[in-house]
RNA sequence: GGGGAUGUGGUGGAACUGGUAGACACGCUUGGCUUAGAACCAAGUGCCGCAAGGCGUGGGGGUUCGACUCCCUCCAUCCCUACCA
């Protein structure tokens, strides 16, 4: 007799035996490699649902791949430097080191009672120093290797709490704390050269097996541009502005150049200017994020200066431009209002020369598009390509222009003026930095007194201050540095000698990585550039770190982002404890596929622990009867044998191919309700009896990557103690699969008008004449004339009237 | 502003290669069981219509014998935009 699911002391005590028995501690041995990585969670305080969908999606894999007996990898860490944790030590009156100890012990209890089969002996934690050692040593490395500079670059500044804020603390152009006026300061920064690998960057996209948009994103933000950077003499001055434009093809629409409010000769100008002084002062309140600046009025002043144009000869006026960024390109835009859409605003606005130079079919300006040249001296009538070559030899003759490839990419600024962060390993000597030696690592983040709140390394004296000539790097790394070699410091976690080892060899690289799609440019990229860096420094093999990327859509409520500022969050402790965690993985796989965002349903969670009781109901006091396949089996048995190797089918393509797993769980149901009443009963036949114990087990195979503690439990009663559903991947008959019949269509002028039971392999003159005897279809033809009929073997007749 | 996605019943979604729109669930309706409820079981359920039939995949247009699927255009929502992670 069947006894009451209870998910709970199930589940308890099955988690209880996984941790005892060490299943998911993974060592090297001959079977393929499986290395299976989620994005470690930022230890908050508790699990939301986005984790929960993307650890179930990495451990349903992970445990799929187990059952085909791959060597599975899939390690769990913390990304424990952040911002939070200070701000939390604020609030709070707790060290981020306390608290965030507190957050990991808490999430770690969650993570386990959800049934996630990670191997914990490799665990580790960005903020300790174990870890973050070998960070520092990696940071000398590139170092050495010429890739680390130092720069000025802008922050967001708060002028009353002195202190650099983050674009998300910065609300409204205020600081967030202090509600001042936010200024952006330029500070010294440390840089590293990713632009270095902007080229192989973009070119090894495509051996990438990852989602086309997340490569097309990551290919834009690299954005290679083919162009020429052109040169513009000050009229009156030795100095000039040199501009690039991937359009030199509208070189005589130029009719103004536009510089950035950061730009030297605007500094120079602001100096003996009360006016252009106090519009940089305002440029200046725009927060440093690319969004607020693109969306800002678009104000100008004029300088005047003038440049002279290098082809006309003529004088152009200079502005500066509160939208020029000074990081990209040369800080110097060519405002060539005919056939730019900002360009055309600002000269409308401020009356500046507005000149046609292409033509078009539509001729109404702005012209983006290219077309053929007009009033542009010798280069009339011509294409823009060919144009733009022309244009761009002539430039070079005239010593006033090169043709030129850039890269949108900038060089990534790893400088942060925190306190919870790791340490940039350097040494000022009388102002000189150097970065310190091996030996003399880690840099530890110095200790809080008790009750004080974090504050800057900056203003940490005891830290900073070494002798009178040698003072310590104040700043600490960007936490994007901690996390873009995780997956591969996961492999060596446990290894106080080496940063890697013989384990880095054999688990790397990742075979899946599965995350936010969030991520999809800065972590992905950073972490792609740092394999590369450190394949070039000799630490690593291969040249990409994640073989296939599954980016997972947001887990949403009521059409919005779960988020505390919105209070629509959804804890998903109440609901393992409520259903268990077979129910709450059950449903996050079933209610949409993983690249969709997800639209959290209360209801839809009864519907999935109804769904895994009528299994219980089904299974539970049952066991399998060890009979042989030597039936001649009756049509409605071969049809339920039939409907289990379908589904396997379609659930292993679901699982390995397509990462539906919504689909794979609509299969299992569907067979599931397909089992005849009667095969269940005491007086079924042996017969019955067989097809009826496949598909239990084939059901049971199947849900166990989903929902693997009832689908063990309920295996061992059933079909015995000694064997193992974890390694126990079914193989489905291919000779089952063939049908006789199939449901013909057939459809007059495009809609359906008939649909029959017919053989397959008829031809299509034996289903015309059946087709036409079918009354529906009589009437729809009525006695008008068969133009043409279109024939698709084995589903469908479309005559067409 | 730029880049990337998404839009299908009352709800989540399915339709994988241009070929039956709505699989599988949730919800709802009716019936059974029950003193009643919960749970469970059975049947029904895109919209309009008594029916015949017509309409229907964000809006508009196009390609095609045939479009959720391809093209153009517009609208709405979400993600990223280099210091949130």
């Amino acid at each position: 007799m069947s006894s009451k699911y209870n998910p709970k002391s199930i589940e308890k005590s099955i988690q209880k035996k996984w941790d005892k028995e060490e299943r998911y501690v993974s060592k090297i041995d001959d079977r393929e490699k499986y290395y299976c990585l989620s994005m470690f969670p930022y230890p908050s305080g508790k699990l939301h649902m986005g984790h929960v969908r993307n650890y179930t999606i990495g451990d349903v894999i992970s445990r799929f791949k187990r059952m085909q007996n791959f060597n599975v990898f899939q390690p769990m860490g913390w990304d424990a430097f952040g911002l939070p944790a200070e701000n939390a030590a604020i609030a709070n009156d707790v060290s981020p080191m306390e608290w965030t100890d507190q957050n990991i012990k808490h999430m770690k209890g969650q993570l386990k009672s959800l049934g996630l089969s990670y191997d914990w002996s490799k665990e580790l934690r960005t903020c300790e120093p174990d870890y973050y050692k070998w960070e520092q040593l990696i940071f000398k490395k590139l170092y050495d290797a010429g890739l680390v500079y130092r720069k000025k670059s802008l922050v967001n500044w708060d002028p009353v709490d002195e202190t650099v804020l983050a674009n998300e603390q910065v609300i409204d152009g205020k600081g967030w704390r202090s509600g001042a006026q936010i200024e952006t300061k330029e500070i010294d920064q440390w840089f590293i050269r990713i632009t270095n690998y902007a080229e192989e960057l973009l070119d090894s996209l495509d051996k990438l097996d990852w989602p086309e948009n997340v490569k097309t994103m990551q290919k834009n933000w690299i954005g290679k541009s083919y162009g020429a950077e052109i040169k513009y003499n000050i009229h009156g001055s030795d100095k000039s502005l040199i501009t690039f434009s991937t359009r030199p093809d509208t070189i005589f629409g130029v009719s103004f150049l536009a510089i950035s409010p950061n730009h030297p000769i605007s500094i120079e100008l602001s100096n003996k200017n009360k006016d252009i002084a106090e519009f940089i002062e305002k440029c200046m309140e725009i927060k440093a994020a690319e969004a607020d600046i693109a969306k800002a009025e678009k104000l100008g002043i004029d300088t005047n200066l003038e440049v002279i144009h290098p082809l006309s000869g003529k004088k152009l006026p200079v502005w500066i431009g509160n939208f020029v960024l000074l990081d990209y390109g040369t800080g110097v835009v060519m405002g060539v209002p005919g056939h730019d859409t900002r360009d055309y605003e600002f000269a409308t606005k401020y009356n500046l020369n507005i000149k046609q130079v292409i033509e078009t079919e539509n001729n109404k300006l702005p012209i983006i598009d290219k077309g053929k040249l007009i009033n542009s001296e010798g280069f009339d009538g011509m294409s823009s390509n060919e144009a733009s070559k022309k244009i761009i030899n002539k430039l070079i003759e005239l010593e006033a222009g090169e043709e030129l490839v850039q890269f949108r990419l900038r060089d990534w600024g790893v400088s942060r003026q925190r306190y919870w962060g790791c340490p940039i390993p350097v040494i000022y000597e009388n102002g000189e930095p150097n970065v310190i030696d091996k030996n003399d690592m880690p840099v530890k983040l110095p200790k809080l007194e008790k009750d004080s709140p974090p504050i800057p390394l900056s203003q940490n004296k005891d830290f900073m201050t070494i002798s009178d000539s040698l003072k310590r790097e104040s700043d600490t790394f960007d936490t994007f540095m901690d996390s873009s070699w995780y997956y591969a410091r996961f492999t060596s976690a446990d290894n106080n000698k080496e940063i890697f080892d013989e384990n880095t060899r054999y688990w790397l690289p990742v075979d899946l990585y599965i995350g936010g799609i969030e991520h999809a440019i800065l972590h992905l990229l950073y972490s792609r550039f740092f394999h590369k860096a450190l394949r070039d420094i000799g630490l690593v093999e291969g040249d990409e770190p994640f073989k296939r990327l599954l980016t997972q859509g947001m887990v949403l409520k009521d059409g919005a982002k779960m988020s505390k500022s919105k209070g629509n969050t959804v804890d998903p402790q109440s609901y393992i404890e409520k259903y268990g965690a077979d129910t709450v993985r059950l449903y996050m796989m079933f209610t949409s596929p993983p690249e969709q965002s997800l639209e959290w349903s209360e209801s839809s969670v009864e519907g999935a622990s109804r769904f895994l009781k009528k299994i219980w109901h089904l299974v539970d006091g049952r066991k399998y009867n060890h009979l042989d396949d030597e039936f001649v089996f009756s049509k409605d048995e071969l049809a339920l044998r039939r409907k289990s190797h379908a589904t396997l089918k379609k659930v292993e393509n679901d699982y390995e191919v397509r990462f539906a797993f919504n689909t794979a769980i609509a299969a299992i149901m569907e067979l599931l309700n397909s089992i005849p009443e009667n095969y269940k009963s005491n007086e079924s036949s042996d017969s019955q009896k067989y097809c009826l114990d496949e598909a239990i087990l084939f059901i049971l195979q199947m849900l166990s990557p989903i929902a693997p503690h009832i689908c063990e439990y309920l295996w061992k009663n059933f079909y015995g103690e000694k064997s193992n559903i974890e390694t126990s991947w079914p193989k489905f008959n291919e000779s089952l699969l063939e049908v006789e019949e199939f449901e013909l269509i057939i459809q007059v002028n495009g809609k359906v008008r008939g649909k029959m039971n017919t053989n397959k392999g008829i031809d299509q003159k034996q289903i015309e004449k059946i087709a036409l005897e079918v009354d529906n279809v009589k009437n729809y033809i009525n006695s008008s004339e068969i133009k043409k009929t279109i024939h698709v073997k084995d589903k469908l007749i479309n005559f067409v009237i």
